[in-house]
DNA sequence: GTCATATTGGAGCGGACGCTATATAATATC
DNA sequence: GATATTATATAGCGTCCGCTCCAATATGAC
């Protein structure tokens, strides 16, 4: 019944996302959303509403395809503790990669204290990723590869907290010895890694 | 030989400092900064040059100020694992204070990727703070307070990495419970603190 | 006091900002 | 094919941006 898009919706979200990521929500003008988006800016506004907007729907689809999808294959594809281990270990890979980080701490940062809206966003997505380590520790305690000598929640909310902290050095102080050494070393808690098929918890 | 300024320039950088560390750099105006200095724009661009070069000296006197008279005391004051204890703990109090967060961490996310001056500085008080924790850690070793199984750098480095972590939680997810978790958990690695008071160093 | 120098307030530069009004083009329904 | 509806392109709205110019003002050196 009226003229049909002639643009990807979701590849524009992505380069606007990139966009966002890249430079920041205050650094990036619509112009220049609407340029990498391959729009004119009357159809980025007819089609996502207005920049604040856009950048909620941008948040929003990377936290699905990135933290999301990364906490779902992991934890359908590996034991307890490897997915704790390769989730940290993606993350310095990634930050060794470029220095973008991450659009949520990123946000976290800049946007969030701000716009409630945004920082509602914001304290869910971090309560869903600390609730994965936690479930991970947990699950790692009952098989016995993670030590019961640690407190789940804590241990949960310490990687939460190193997760941050690597995207923050990953844009302001890259060395891959230093992210490397964080994360061996946040990784101990979780006790030495069992060398048996299937070892016992140390108590 | 000529006419003196009419204001304090300390006081000055104190007020801009705080309007970036709020707001951040690009959503914090000129105007807005002469306002909150109690100056007209030419004051400001006379006494501090551009923008930007305000905003590296903001930055300066934020870490002089914080970070580094913050090492400087409990490093004089404190035997080394407290200092690191009391670093951590005060920057839990002040995240629940407010969301301000940390300027460096701020300027590291939002400034540096995109400036190479800005960069230098961010690295650099980092590893400031890394050396510090670093001294403590091995200081600690040797009058063992803090266990000899964690590698000297590597807990430095987590030690780091969780600061930053904890100043992004203070913006965008702060929940006394989470801050207070992770550096429970974070202290952990340095072994348990000693009742004794020359406790034996574990090995 | 005179002069040279530096600071201050205010006006204003050109340009970019977020956003919108309008007019045209393209489609599904009938 | 006429109509209703949505998408696009262009132009432009008012505002704020970083920054500068300029005249007025206040000091130290002589």
């Amino acid at each position: 019944m009226a003229r049909p898009r002639e643009f990807d919706e979701g590849a524009a979200l992505d380069a606007a996302m990139q966009r966002f990521w890249a430079a920041g929500y205050a650094a990036t003008s619509v112009r220049e959303l609407g340029q990498a988006m391959g729009l004119g800016q009357a159809s980025v506004y007819n089609a996502f509403g207005d920049k604040r907007a856009l950048f909620i729907q941008c948040l929003d689809r990377y936290l699905d395809a990135n933290m999301r999808a990364r906490i779902t294959r992991l934890e359908n594809s590996l034991p307890p503790r490897q997915a704790i281990e390769t989730f940290l270990r993606e993350i310095v890979e990634r930050s060794l990669e470029s220095r973008l980080g991450c659009l949520l701490a990123n946000a976290a940062l800049e946007v969030a204290p701000h716009d409630q809206d945004i920082a509602d966003v914001v304290a869910e997505r971090m309560e869903e990723l600390e609730a994965f380590f936690r479930r991970c520790v947990i699950a790692g305690q009952s098989d016995g590869t993670i030590s019961r000598a640690a407190n789940a929640a804590d241990t949960a909310q310490l990687l939460l907290t190193t997760v941050m902290g690597l995207r923050v050095l990953a844009r302001g102080y890259p060395k891959q010895a230093v992210l490397e050494g964080a994360v061996r070393q946040a990784l101990s808690v979780l006790g030495k890694p069992p060398r048996r098929r299937t070892p016992r918890a140390p108590s």
